[in-house]
DNA sequence: TTGAAAGCGATACCAT
DNA sequence: ATGGTATCGCTTTCAA
């Protein structure tokens, strides 16, 4: 412990050669003799010596560290898109720094300054609660950003989306196909801009259906299980007629499936309940939830792509890459109805 | 995006005073006048700086950084642990660099050789599945380490765990006095040591109740829900006459339920499945999971105090934390028998 | 093919 | 209270 760490120079004493040798032998770059080479990388490997990347990064402007900024890393969705896009990180030679926004857009607007600071090379910036107006204020200052699941700022900016308007589309087509016409809708976080989507699928679903809007069953929610619970039940105890409800993901699902237990409303006799994101849980509740399923791990990995090329200067225009989620037809709304 | 960022000159150079007077006025350190700190501050401000955390570490030698590994972040368990670690680290001024490792003991290695060339200041080591002697010999060269789930490997060292013994041994007691005999344990993978630490207590509480050990109802499985269903389904298929499974968390714990409906077995009449962990999936699959409780959250934000801890120098030397897990009774493994 | 020197952006230490 | 200078560990640039 108080012994000083071994670095460059201690290998170039050691090899009898300078350290810009040794910088050679390490990085494959510039002229150097193969013996000269074999030599150093065996004194390397002798002393145990690892290249310290912060003085690497301070001269190269390069950490090969990335930002990952989620709202919640414990909820399933974001997990697996972390999953996937530390895969890909680590398959291209980057780090991941995590940083938990905490469904809190000040906590956000922290983690993007820590991450300046800290000079990440890139940052994934996945469902930023933060306004418009304030996120692209940032964008001028901070490395490249790649958005998931929010419209990009600007034209020069990649992004990869969940298509939520065509999965809520896909949804509602699917319950009013079964005789429901009273759709609740649980929104979601009120910042959160997949939940605006979701909603214009909502609307657009109604509308070709030639159904009246009715924007009273529409109601943010907490994008857990408590805060399905919580809105399927003020929802459903203040407008009884609804028959079905379409919930901002699978957690708010179950959460909705709870609050119709506790009321008393049969699953899907009196009230389908549809679901986002296909998480395991969904296949195992009681009954197992309808839902659109989307491949967050293939978000994750995609995020990361699109920020190599970015990295590399973005040839080519920016990418806005767009998942279509697929339905999942299961019990909570089944495709006859059965109300 | 071709504009220099603004550096510590940058704001002297603006501010009239040297770089060091900055220096002091952003860490509050050293004498300086109230006035001139405003200033300075003002300046700062306007310009938008911010320090270059990889050159104050350079020479501070603390990066105000620590390494997180777990062996796959898209697990709930370790993505609780992920967020109660990351809350508890942002509170005291860390970022977090995020390993998965995916269950894989040489990317493991490969994540640990990272952060110490990141020059992390401590290391989160969750669960590790490196084999004891190799763990020993990076331990010398690394920064300091807390270890999740996992018997330290030297007695200068910080440890939090489950009492994985103590929770099997519970679930043990539970299902011998409801009556089963035959109790099947999905010991989760070969190198988990908390697995090592469940398969002890399978072994004392048969021992206890003076029941013949039979370690062909011992099998290692992945750790995961088709780890269960495979577990599951070969112990079953092999020894029918088991008539309860202990498994190595919820999620393999699930996999058994698919496979005792797979093979036609009903649960728990005909066998009794337990759990553990309690992830939100356990309350809500059907039957619902008996299961053991364990506050992740509260471990990962166990590991920052520790770790915290042991970067001021151990003072009243290391802790070894043991969290009990509690025994969660639900329907898959009732009080009273069903058999 | 190799080495000497400059510099990345900050802080520490010693003067003043 | 403030500034000068060395330094952290590495890469880059230029000479030899």
């Amino acid at each position: 412990m108080n012994t000083r760490r071994v670095n460059i120079s201690d290998v170039a004493r050691e090899a009898g050669v300078s350290s810009q040798t040794v910088s050679r032998a390490l990085n494959n770059k510039g002229e150097i003799s193969v013996e000269t080479r074999q030599r150093v990388l065996e004194i390397v490997r002798r002393l145990g010596y690892r290249p310290n990347t912060l003085a690497r990064g301070l001269v190269t402007q390069k950490t090969c560290t990335l930002g990952l900024v989620v709202p919640d890393i414990a909820n399933p969705f974001f997990s697996e898109v972390a999953r996937g896009a530390e895969d890909a990180a680590h398959f291209a030679g980057y780090s991941l720094l995590l940083c938990n926004a905490m469904e809190d857009p000040e906590r956000e607007m922290e983690a993007l300054r820590t991450l300046e600071a800290q000079r990440v090379d890139g940052i994934l910036l996945c469902s930023s609660r933060l306004a418009a107006p304030k996120l692209e204020a940032l964008l001028g200052r901070l490395p490249p950003v790649v958005l998931a699941n929010r419209e990009p700022a600007s034209e020069a900016m990649h992004s990869v989306s969940i298509d939520d308007e065509f999965g809520a589309l896909a949804a509602m087509r699917h319950l009013l196909r079964s005789g429901r016409r009273q759709v609740g809708l649980l929104a979601g976080p009120p910042a959160s801009s997949s939940g605006a989507r979701r909603t214009a699928g909502h609307r657009a679903a109604l509308a070709e259906a030639g159904l009246p809007a009715r924007p009273e069953l529409i109601v943010p929610c907490a994008p857990h299980l408590e805060g399905g619970v919580e809105g399927a039940t003020a929802l459903l105890t203040r407008y009884p007629e609804i028959d079905a409800l379409l919930c901002y993901n699978d957690l708010v699902a179950v959460g909705a499936l709870q609050a119709c237990a506790g009321l008393d409303r049969r699953v899907p006799e009196d009230v389908a309940v549809v679901g986002f994101d296909d998480i395991p849980l969904a296949a195992l509740v009681t009954p197992p939830l309808t839902t659109l399923r989307s491949d967050r791990r293939m978000l994750g990995a995609e995020l990361v792509r699109l920020m190599l090329q970015a990295l590399e200067g973005c040839p080519g225009g920016c990418e806005n890459v767009v998942l279509k989620p697929e339905l999942i037809v299961r019990a909570s709304a089944p495709s006859a109805s059965a109300a």
